[in-house]
RNA sequence: GGUCCCUUCGUCUAGUGGUUAGGACGCCAGGUUUUCAUCCUGGAAACAGGAGUUCGAUUCUCCUAGGGACUGCCA
């Protein structure tokens, strides 16, 4: 076992496309765990499928979870005492594992090819059955078990595309394993097939590299998705085959689609429109792009947040966890068995939440490139905090600061006609243009508090009413009824600004 | 079909034999606000069904139903 027994746990990805949110949120539980335990955190790629590797995807992978904020402390790219950690790299020890378990008899030779296996299947099928290639079945392929030590000789020294298949116990026993978060599960060895540990192509398959890797690496927990529980029992009986320890289990609930049935795919998210992948991803092949947590706005610490309460929660009332926070309230029995449907509303409102813990001078600095895409040249950052300040809570994303703030930049183009025909009428329009003189001569501090209260009174004096006068200035300034305290944005929009906006107004409305 | 896993408001969930079944998102209503948003208050909303065990089941057991995963020389 590892050297005093400290933690270790990997996050495993196979590199054949972007990273869903699924595989992020199971190196989340990875990251965590490790840290409470000071333990270390591997990335290790299983690359083992070569007809499926897509170009680009490891980056990706990498990337995603710096951007996460999942450091891990050995990878590919920095390295570790037990690499390499691609498993392409990896590939010549894995076959003398397999000719171990051989030797050892828990394994064996199948020359069978895949027209033969497809046609078993096939056969099987017509008679309303599943062909198991398996302890029932095997003596009647073309294996190691079923032909004579002469045949098999002769075909291995031909060279004939042979696999090496794992042999099933022939009598029937139960493998249990204590899944941390599931307790006892078991499993019958007879409804167990003969799984392909090594293939032709000299690859070992997922079952056998990531046994031997876990062993080699000395990992001890071993922290995947759900849908890994069936294979579960094989690998016990590989470690108890090569005589190993087996790491400690835990199979994580699968992240449902939001409405209807199954798993959340990529689909769902192009469907209601939300990500499905942490970044933005161009696939290479058809250059069809899936959309990403970060391009659509999203905090990392506000994704991980969301991500860690889909499945887990502190069992208390609290919500909002800094990293740092979820690593000390991360345990796996307050881990759920059952799988949970993911809600991009929530998503949102978690956004909303980091957004406003945000400071104003940080959320000024990120709303500036959104200006300049408007054509705009950011002002300084202390007014644009300010600006920031008083629009940040209605808001989950910062791109969507400028629907709210446009109006401290350029004036309304037009007006909402539904707030005009309801406040702009009467004598309103005349009090306006009164308004507009009156600003134009004001001569005092242009401040908020003075102007509001100089304002009040004329309408008073004016026998008006308060709330149509007070929204249609708010229509004049900003087009609409919306918007912050409306004296703040008269303050900070300048005396100019102000009145011709207002002679604006009266113009195009009519006075 | 087979194997395994799962089942509390629409959703995420608390609950570990006796609770008015709690919170959050969303939704609705009222209040605050010159508008909108925030905020505050309130509201509707759940133990899948059936048998047991028990003085008493959301909680324990079994069955049924439903959901999910797996069933490749993919991971």
């Amino acid at each position: 076992m590892g050297s005093q027994n400290s933690v270790r746990v990997r996050f495993a990805p196979s590199p054949t496309g972007p990273l869903h949110m699924g595989g992020v949120r199971t190196a989340l539980f990875n990251y965590l765990f490790a840290r409470q335990k000071k333990g270390a955190f591997v990335l290790r790629i299983e690359d083992t499928d070569q007809t499926r590797y897509v170009k680009g995807a490891e980056n990706y992978i990498i990337e995603s979870l710096r951007w996460c904020g999942l450091e891990f402390d050995e990878g590919p790219v920095q390295g570790g005492a037990f690499g390499p950690y691609r498993q392409s790299e990896r590939k010549e020890q894995y076959r003398e594992f397999a000719d171990l378990l051989v030797e050892k008899g828990h394994a064996y030779y199948a020359f069978d090819t895949a027209e033969d296996l497809d046609k078993a299947r096939k056969e099987a099928e017509s008679q309303g059955q599943t062909f198991s290639y398996g302890t029932g079945s095997r003596l009647s392929m073309s294996n190691s078990l079923s032909l004579s030590d002469e045949e098999v000789k002769q075909k291995l020294e031909a060279g004939e595309p042979s696999v090496i298949r794992f042999k099933m116990p022939d009598e029937v026993v139960d493998v249990e394993d204590e899944d941390m978060i599931r307790g006892k599960v078991s499993f019958k060895t007879s409804d167990l097939d003969d799984k392909v540990l090594f293939k032709a192509d000299g690859m070992p398959t997922y079952h056998l590299a990531n046994v031997v890797d876990d062993h080699l690496m000395e990992i001890t927990h071993v922290i995947r998705g759900e849908e890994w529980l069936p294979s579960m029992p094989l690998h016990v009986l590989l470690y108890k085959a090569f005589g190993w320890d087996k790491p400690v289990f835990a199979h994580l609930p699968l992240i449902l689609k939001p409405q209807g049935k199954g798993k959340l795919s990529k689909r769902d998210g192009d469907k209601l429109g939300f990500p499905v992948f942490p970044l933005k991803w161009t696939d290479p092949e058809s250059g069809e792009v899936a959309a990403g947590y970060r391009e659509d706005g999203y905090f990392p610490d506000a994704f991980i947040n969301m991500l860690a309460l889909l499945g887990w929660n502190p069992g208390t009332e609290q919500e909002l966890f800094s990293k740092e926070e979820l690593i000390d309230a991360f345990s796996f029995d307050r881990v759920n068995k059952a799988g949970a449907r993911f809600d991009p509303e929530k998503a949102r409102w978690f956004n909303h939440q980091y957004l406003m813990k945000r400071s104003d001078e940080e959320l000024a600095g990120l709303f500036g490139p959104f200006l300049i895409e408007k054509g705009i040249t950011p002002p300084a950052v202390d007014f644009l905090s300010r600006i920031v300040a008083l629009v940040k809570e209605r808001v989950s994303f910062v791109h969507e600061l400028w629907d709210q703030s446009f109006f401290f930049f350029v004036a309304p183009e037009s007006y909402d006609s539904k707030v005009a025909k309801k406040r702009w009428k009467g004598d309103v329009p005349a009090f306006m243009g009164k308004l507009a003189v009156f600003f134009k001569d004001w001569n005092g501090e242009w401040k908020a508090e003075a102007l509001k209260e100089e304002v009040s009174s004329m309408i008073k004096a004016g026998e008006l009413n308060f709330g149509a006068v007070m929204n249609s200035l708010r229509l004049a300034m900003v087009g609409g009824s919306f918007g912050p305290d409306l004296f703040t944005i008269i303050e900070m929009l300048g005396q100019d600004e102000v009145v011709s906006r207002i002679e604006k107004a009266v113009d195009e409305l009519g006075g």
